[in-house]
Formats: structure tokens, sequence, C-alpha cells
DNA sequence: AAGGTGACAGTTT
DNA sequence: TAAACTGCCACCT
């Protein structure tokens, strides 16, 4: 059973479907939410895996701190990401979400209620 | 068993 | 001001 690993996984997974629609958040938002026992490239590793991972998690709401789209070669076409985001609401400019500092969305501000 | 990698972030030069 | 380096810590070979 090497399913025992998915158990830091499904924590990432749980705070990346608790991004609200037309929202963003970011690694380290979510590292720290996590208790930043990881660290911000933990969190993005375990989005590699989110592909597999059912329910779909929205690893396209997910950006670095810059919002910046820099997983979206992870995914099926690199358009793919900028596209979903444009679908939730949210635009994109150059790769980069803009008012990204207004869509951002923090795990601890929902948590924080 | 050990070393290298990585969807980041923060600090320093 | 921008650019570069280090720190983080789990996963993979």
């Amino acid at each position: 059973m090497q399913n025992k690993q998915q158990d830091f996984f499904q924590d990432v997974y749980e705070v990346a479907r608790l991004i609200p629609k037309g929202r963003v958040s970011s690694y380290g938002a979510i590292a720290k939410y996590l208790g930043a026992v990881s660290g911000a490239r933990m969190v993005g590793y375990a989005m590699n895996a989110a592909h597999q991972q059912i329910p779909s998690v929205p690893a396209h709401r997910v950006v670095n701190r810059n919002g910046l789209l820099t997983g979206k070669h992870h995914f099926g076409s690199e358009s793919e990401m900028q596209a979903r985001l444009e679908l939730e609401g949210i635009i994109i400019e150059n790769d980069q979400v803009k008012d990204f500092k207004n869509l951002f969305w923090d795990p601890s501000l929902a948590l924080a209620l």
C-alpha cells in the first residue's frame, strides 16, 4: 500500500478545493496554512499528482506568489490553465493573473471565520 | 542508502 | 531597482 504518502497530498488537495471560484491562491499561502512544515515547494509538488486525484483539484487556481502560472506546463495544455482561469472570471495577462492581489484568496481567511 | 530534483518564497548582494 | 542565492522538505532514481 503505497498510498501512505498521500497523507500530505490529501491535505493540500483539500485546501486547493476550498479555493472559491474566481479566486486564486499561492503555494506559500497553502503551505503556511498547513503549518509551513513542508514549504511552498512541497505544495507544488503535491499538485503534480493532483491530476490523478478525485475530485478534480483546481490546481489552475493555485499560482505562485507573483501570480504567475508557473504550473501551466503541467496541465494537459499550457493554454488550458489560462483558459480555465478565464472561465472562472479571472483575467490572465502574459501568463500572469491580473489583479492577482485582488483575487488572491488565503486559506487562513476561510478558516479564520 | 544517498543524492538530486522541484508547480516556491524570502533574504541578501 | 533588479538579479542571484539559499532555505524548505518530501518525492524519485
